[in-house]
Order: C-alpha cells, then structure tokens, then sequence
RNA sequence: GCGCGGUUAGCUCAGCUGGUAGAGCACCACAUUGACAUUGUGGGGGUCGUAGGUUCAAGUCCUGCACCGCGCACCA
C-alpha cells in the first residue's frame, strides 16, 4: 500500500449501487488486459512484474480443432489452465501460456468434404488437390477465428503474440526437421503391413483412432469341405485357400499340418491347405477358420507365421476384385446378400444365425467402417535400439542405447514426468507395453506433406526438396498427432535454439483430458525425448470429461449439451469457470449443470456487494491511520493467514477444486457472514481505536479475498479492483498484484 | 481376456500422509426493509457397498466378494 496521505474517504464507486452485471464489464476488462500486454512475460520482466532472474513457468495449451467451435469441455480446460497460469503471474514468475490451435487433418478435412458435398454435390476429386485444399484453408481460417474469440471470452490469458497453427512455418519447419532426424535414425521406415483402410475417407488411421462399435449382423455356418466355417463376412471369402484350426483339437485330429484337401467352393472347385496354428480359439464357432491375410490383422499375423500367400480380394473402395468371379466390380455391402444366395443354392450354407452381436471397427473422426488393408506405409518403429546422444531425461544417461518405448517409459518412471492423478501413470504403462509400430502416412491432402523424393529407385529425405529434375514426391500426409507431438517445442521456435526454448522447455505443466493421454500426451514424449534430449513437460494435469447433471455425457442426440457461449452470457464467464472447477477433481468426471452456474453468478454478486458494504465502512479511514488491534482483529487475521497458506498449498498440489471451494468458502461463510457482521456494531461505535484497527483489517480481507479469488474468477475480481482507491492497492492491474504470502 | 476406477446425507460429490464424518444443492423451522432483487440463523438426516484382516484407533491401509462405470485387446 502506498504511504503517501491521501484524501480520507473513499465515496462508494456508483457502480456498486446495483448488481453485478459480468456482460457490462468482462469485454472491457479483458481489452484493457490484452492492451498492457502483461499475458507477454517479456512485457513483465521489462515493466518488473517479473524478475528476470524469477523462476519460468510455461504451459502450451492443447490447441483445439478447427473444425468448428468451442464446447464445455474447452471451456473446462481454458479454465483450470488460466488459474494455474493467473497464480503463478500473481507470484512473479515468468509465465508464459502459448495459444494455438491444430488443423485436426483428417477431421477437418472429413468435415470440409462433407459439406461441399451437401452443398455443391462435389467431392474433393472434382476439385482438385489445390482447388480443394483452398477450401480446407478458408474454413480453418475461419474457424480458428471463432476459437480464437470464444477463447478470449473465457477470460484466458494467453500471450497472443505467440500464437501458433500446426501447418504454419515455423511448425511446419519443425515437422519436416522432425521426420528428417527420425528417418536418418532409422526410425522410419516404409513397409507394407496391415493397416486400418477407412473406405469413406480414403486413408489409413492409427490404431488409436479406431472406436468398435456394437453392430447385429447375420453370422453364417458354411461348409468348407469337410469342415464348417463360421462367418460374419461372406464377401472376403473368395480366396481363402488355408483352413485353420488348434493343433490339439481333437476334432479335428485326423488332419495334418500342410494336408491339401479338394473342395467345391463360392466360384468352383478349390484345394485347401489345412494350417495348425494356436491362435485359433476351440469355443468359437467350429473351431475352424479360414483366414483372409489381406483384410484381417490376425489372419495376416497367422501368413506371416507360416509363411503364406497373401491376396487381395477388396480393392480401395470397397469393390470386389476378378477374384470374386462374378461378383468382381460390387460393393462389398451389396454382394454379401447375393453371395449367400448362391453359396445356398450350391447347398454350401450350413445354417444362419440370425442375431450375431460384434464389434466393427469404425474411423473414429467422421469415417467409415473400416476394412483393413496391405499397403505400404510409413511407420515410426517404437522397438528399434538407437543412441541418443544428449539426455536431460532422468534415468537414461547422454549416449546410451535405447528405444523409443524405453524412452516413454523412463520419462515417467524416473520422474521426469509427474502424472496427476496418480493412477494413469499405470494406464500409461500399460498403453505403451501393448503399443505397436505407429502408422504415421495418411492418404488425405490436408496436413503435412511426407518430406520423401523418389527418382529411379532412390530416395531422398529432407526439409527442402532435392535440386534437379525427375524427383516426385511422395503422396502422403503425415498423422496429424506427428506434428501435434512436437508442440511443446515446436511452439517455442525448435528447430531454432531460441531464448523461448531455453527458458520455457520443458514446459511446466501440461494440462488436458484424460481421453487424450494417449494420442497426445503419450507421443509428446516420444518427440520430445527423441529430438530435444528433454522431457516435454513436467507434470501432467488430467482433468476430466464435462457431463450434464444426470452424469451423462454431453451430446448432440441426448440434447443435454450446455453451450459455454450461452452460459457467458447468461450468468457471466466468472460463474462458468467456477461451475467448472468447483467438484472437478483432477481426472474425475465433472457433472455441470445450469443451476451450478447460476450460483456462482450469485457468488460473484456476494462478493460485490462484500466490497460495498466494506468500502462504506472504510469511510474516512486512509493507510496512515492507527488503531489498536485487539485479539479479536488478531484472530481475524491468523485465520485470513491461514486461508493463503492452505489455498497456496493447495495449488501448487494441483487440487484447485480444494483451493476454489476454500476461497468461496471463506469469502462467503467466514468474510460475509461473520467477520463483517461482528464488525457492523464496532464500525458504528465510538471507539475511534477499535473503529481504526478494524478498518485496517477490513481493508486487508478485501484486498487478499480478491487476489485468492482472482485466478478463479478475474473478472469480477479485476472490476472492483479497478475502483478501489489507489493507496489500497500495490498494481495497477490485480491480475499483475502480488500474491499474498 | 488384460488393465483402471467408483460404491460416503434425498441429489452431485469432497475427504491429502489412518485419530470418533464434510460441502453445495434440495428439504424443514425461524429471523430479516437487510451491504445483498442473488439475505441470515438453526435443524433433520449417513452403522462411509459387503465379508474378513492389520492397528490402541480404519471412510482412509491389506485381502476376498457384489454391483456400476471406463480403457485396451479379441471377436473367424
């Protein structure tokens, strides 16, 4: 507080005459915050906010989609990022919290063909890649926009100077430098393997961006020689030339392994290979099957063991190829029915079983079914050993031989990445012990083309293309989670050895959705100890997924969907993130409501009228006065004390749900209802001393009640800030003050 | 099949390193022209899923079981 004498008597600001109206004053106060450039730490140590010697603080945030707009459970993660952010400015440190958003490639572009679809009857081959990809272009333009105001509505102290797009230039020298790194370490490599096809979008996913759907189809009992098959897909059958079944069947005892059997099948006379192989579980069906290498990950598994042919019987789309005889040329959904029809008029159908209930994989971003294929593809090998040369991750000593599994592993084991909560550090052990080579090609155009030249059989990798004439490029774009796996560093300028990168990698804290430990978080690591030596980030906060009051999820067809938008306007964005925090514990669900909202909005109300009553009771006190503080402003101050300290603690802990219930906690039931009644008779006494000391004391659980409650709710805290007089406060901005120690 | 959670007041959930149960909402009664259109005080309500175990002491640690949820894999 300032010492300089100054006008007793605050007159009551008119503005406090009336409730607290969020709508009348966030837009204002977030412009006058976004104009002193204090979001920029640079801005902060140049005007001694922050020392520039004071410890960093840095967190990317998880850059939303383009494809479209903001819902609650952006509004849930802008939330628990700005407090973590807004308190560690408010200590002084150098913060610094990148914006960006990503281009979501095969999302976005799903979202943009299906509207040119329905808009113009196109698709993107009547186009053309250029003419299509301007599209992808304006829309994503368009939609970052959009995010980019929503953001700013949910309060977030971004420092927007920084801001980054995963196909901008500066990623997309990171990405090409990435992949260049990899592929000269021998980590990536093209090969043909199975791959999840998606027919609709005509492209590979990740294992990772499948979800199995529940489906009812018919199952069909087909006679297979001497044996009998059991299926789901007729359509794949045309080449199955080997019967497998267990070695120690006893059923089927009597055949032997390589045995070849003559039998009348779907288009004629064939020979079978009778194959023994342990995979085969005797309780399903026949205990028999026939496998199609080409369109099943564990019939493929089973050629490769034995060592047999491999054809392809669906092309790309969906069609049958020659094989299929007649039925060459058909999709495969209208050929099953026809295909059973004439296995049953040769009498090769055993029976139906009319309600069979399986999973079928789906593309999980706006795709088809998928029906795996053989292709050639790009994989990132997570078994390979290589040396890295420079290490900062704890456990794996600079020079030593590991693999990039090994690496995710030891980043988390040996502490370098902490995990909030506790318990999806074993849901991420157990996630990379089954994780396999990473498919990173994808047949899509939007996204970052593959850095590969081909000419004569040669190949070239690099960040430029190579010189001379011939060189042809490769086709594919890369996974949009290999560019998203470089944020942490590729936000701070990498490959460049930039003072950001110095000063703010590793990254302080990542903070996102249990939901995307593994497609995101889990591969940042992978990058990041690969191509920096470091980990990424430090911590790990999960928060987790937004319901609606019955616990549901929140979803289109339920119609229960809370748009952050409408509840902003409607009860302000102070009340939306306390609504949002409030209950949420780390990694828990977090189960929202209107009316949990609306509270909150009364809360912000409390605490206006809180300041209106004490500014009114501050009459004609100023700084310089003196009281006598008796053991009863004493006890209201050790007990203001101990709320900073628990509400501290409780935020370098990352239980911020405990810190914001505290401080609502104390605001209302502890500052409203007891400290200023008590406080009502000695106000209006005539005991000048008493009167003065409690003014003082007044004066200090305004100001410290509003810095704890700032990161939560900087709105409301920041309007009445900025009508305090000025020997009340030691910033300008409360969102620049000193937090109470 | 492998793995991870949850089960605490009518509802939604907190409860960290073990010391005789908490919040918000809802409900009931009373007060209040109040700094508060959005107020206060008080109250009812829980053998903390279940059976054991460790301990002077268990909602909290261990084991089994039941039910609910989630993830991964498989599904010929």
């Amino acid at each position: 507080m300032s010492d300089t004498p100054t006008p007793a008597a605050p007159a009551i600001p008119e503005v406090f005459l009336k409730p607290y109206d969020p709508a009348g004053h966030e837009d204002r106060l977030y412009a006058m915050w976004e104009q002193s450039d204090f979001f920029n730490p640079d801005v902060c140590i140049e005007k001694g906010i922050a020392a520039a010697d004071a410890p960093t603080f840095s967190i990317v945030l998880p850059p939303p989609n383009v494809t479209g707009t903001l819902h609650m459970g952006h509004a849930a993660m802008l939330a628990v990022e700005d407090i973590l952010v807004r308190y560690a400015r408010m200590q002084g440190k150098r913060t610094l919290w990148i914006p960006g958003t990503d281009s979501a490639a095969i999302a976005t572009q799903s979202k943009v063909e299906s509207e040119l679809y329905k808009k113009e009857g196109k698709t993107r081959h009547d186009l053309g890649r250029e003419e299509f990809l301007k599209l992808v272009y304006e829309f994503a333009e368009e939609s970052k926009n959009t995010i980019i105001g929503q953001t700013k509505k949910m309060g977030s102290s971004l420092d927007w100077s920084r801001y980054a797009f995963t196909l901008d230039g500066t990623r997309y020298h990171a990405v090409m430098t990435a992949f260049k790194r990899m592929f000269e370490a021998g980590l990536i490599y093209r090969g043909a393997r199975i791959v999840n096809w998606d027919p609709k979008m005509q492209t590979t996913v990740s294992d990772d961006e499948i979800d199995h759907v529940e489906q009812t189809d018919q199952f069909y009992y087909l006679k297979y020689g001497p044996f009998v098959i059991g299926t789901a897909r007729p359509e794949t059958k045309f080449g199955d030339k080997y019967v497998v079944m267990h070695p120690d069947d006893e059923r089927y005892k009597d055949y032997t392994q390589g045995q070849q059997i003559e039998l009348e099948w779907i288009n004629g006379p064939i020979t079978a290979t009778v194959i023994k192989d342990d995979s085969i579980d005797r309780e399903f069906g026949t205990g028999v099957m026939t496998i199609t290498p080409w369109h099943d990950a564990t019939d493929f598994e089973i050629a490769e063991r034995h060592g047999l042919d491999k054809e392809q019987i669906i092309d790309e789309k969906g069609l049958l190829l020659p094989v299929a005889g007649e039925f060459a040329g058909q999709h495969i959904k209208k050929a099953r029915a026809a295909i059973i029809e004439k296995l049953q008029q040769k009498g090769l159908v055993e029976k139906i079983e009319e309600k069979y209930v399986h999973n079928v994989a789906t593309n999980s971003r706006g795709g088809g079914t998928i029906e795996p294929q053989i292709k050639e593809q790009w994989f990132i090998d997570v078994n390979k050993k290589f040396v890295l040369p420079h290490s900062e991750i704890p456990g794996v000593t600079s020079g030593s031989e590991v693999t990039l599994k090994e690496l995710m592993t030891a980043a988390v084991e040996h502490g370098g990445v902490d995990i909030f909560p506790e318990r999806f550090k074993r849901v991420y052990y157990h996630w990379i012990g089954n994780l396999r080579d990473w498919c990173i090609s994808r047949q899509i155009w939007y996204g970052h083309r593959i850095p590969v030249w081909y000419k004569n059989g040669e190949i070239y990798c690099d960040v430029v293309p190579p010189s001379g004439d011939g060189w042809q490029q490769d086709l594919d774009t890369l996974d949009t989670w290999f560019s998203s796996g470089l944020w942490t560093f590729s936000t701070l300028g990498w490959p460049e050895e930039t003072a950001d990168l110095k000063n703010y990698h590793p990254t302080t804290v990542l903070e996102t959705g249990y939901d995307i430990l593994f497609f995101w978080v889990a591969r940042m690591v992978l990058m990041s100890t690969f191509l920096t030596g470091q980990v990424p980030f430090k911590n790990v906060y999960l928060h987790g997924l937004v319901r609606d009051e019955k616990n549901r999820k929140m979803s289109k067809s339920l119609g229960n969907i809370i748009d952050p938008l409408d509840m902003i306007a409607k009860y302000g964005a102070d009340a939306v993130r306390l609504s949002l925090i409030i209950g949420a514990a780390p990694g828990n669900d977090v189960p929202l409501s209107e009316q949990k909202t609306k509270g909150y909005k009364h809360f912000a109300n409390k605490l206006w009228n809180i300041t209106r009553f004490t500014l009114t009771a501050l009459d004609g006190y100023t700084p310089s006065s003196t009281g006598t503080k008796n053991a009863s402003d004493e006890e209201i101050l050790s007990t203001l004390h101990a709320v900073v300290a628990e509400v501290s603690d409780d935020l370098e802990k990352f239980s911020l749900h405990l810190a914001a219930e505290k401080t609502y906690h104390y605001i209302w039931h502890e500052l409203a209802d007891k400290i200023l009644e008590e406080s009502k008779p000695i106000i209006n006494g005539t005991d000048e001393g008493a009167k003065t000391a409690r003014q003082a004391v007044l004066a200090e659980c305004l100001i410290t009640s509003l810095k704890l409650l700032h990161p939560f709710m900087p709105f409301v805290t920041e309007a009445i800030w900025q009508e305090l007089p000025t020997h009340m406060k030691d910033a300008e901005m409360l969102m620049v003050a000193k937090w109470p120690q």
